[in-house]
DNA sequence: CTGGATGCAAAGGGTTTGCACGTTT
DNA sequence: AAACGTGCAAACCCTTTGCATCCAG
């Protein structure tokens, strides 16, 4: 799919700051707001280059790319895995923890049952954020 | 985001044939799969036109659009709630139960910490399938 | 008859890519 | 100097849509 090399890869402030920008944020970004924030401070910032540094972030593990029923795909730094609460009337997103020990019985459920190697989880809950739940109820 | 009026749905030969190739299989197919299996059974068959009814389907939750990694959509056909193995390196996609009691587990630890509504929930997770492992030892 | 369903083809829209230039090492 | 990074714009590709026609109720 792409022929990059991990061992030849440069400093680029662009990517420092794009993947800095994902750390900041609470949110759960498009690539498009990513361009957006950072354009200021690079004018001449392509939005296509914000592509291709999300997909080195993303290859070298930094950053997890979200895909949910939107039309585009989000963008979220590495961090603790957590469960996504994503609200179906105004695509909000939530993060939440995980119950504990949830993550592990799974695992071992897999495991215990399959010769599938699991690397990594994702968990989502879709439903209705309160502020919608609220709307719909008028 | 469309119109449609539920009540206005006509019976169509296509619309149920198509819910019906994704019941019959045990795979998690992509509209254009899909669209190959019935343009022998009708040669005018337009991928257009199996997007619609996919769309109007998932709109009646007989079928769910799920979204992984790929570039392009998949579907099933709505059955009990259960897990994905989904393969990183071959993009294949397993079923598996999810351990007992588990969802509604999630579902209280959701409810107890926020005010956010659950409908419905996805569990995945992400690694290797036994083949692909094999393969990567050699 | 009326209005949803379909085929066809064109348009959409997020993402990727080729190329020439800029930058890091 | 060599090779990766960037900007720009065109290309991609899956998905949606407009319109004339077809068909179920």
């Amino acid at each position: 799919m792409n022929h990059r090399n991990k061992n030849k890869l440069r400093k680029s402030k662009q990517r420092d700051r794009i993947l800095a920008v994902l750390k900041d944020t609470q949110t759960h970004p498009t690539a498009n707001w990513v361009y957006d924030q950072l354009k200021p401070e690079f004018p001449s910032l392509s939005l296509g280059n914000v592509y291709r540094n999300l997909n080195i972030l993303v290859e070298q593990g930094l950053v997890e790319r979200l895909d949910f029923g939107s039309t585009f795909d989000r963008y979220e730094a590495k961090i603790e895995p957590h469960l996504h609460l994503v609200c179906e009337s105004c695509g909000a997103i939530f993060d939440l923890d995980v119950p504990g020990e949830m993550n592990e019985k799974l695992e071992k459920h897999v495991s215990s049952r399959t010769d599938f190697q699991v690397l990594r989880q994702r968990m989502e809950v879709f439903g209705l954020c309160a502020d919608c739940r609220d709307r719909d109820r008028r």
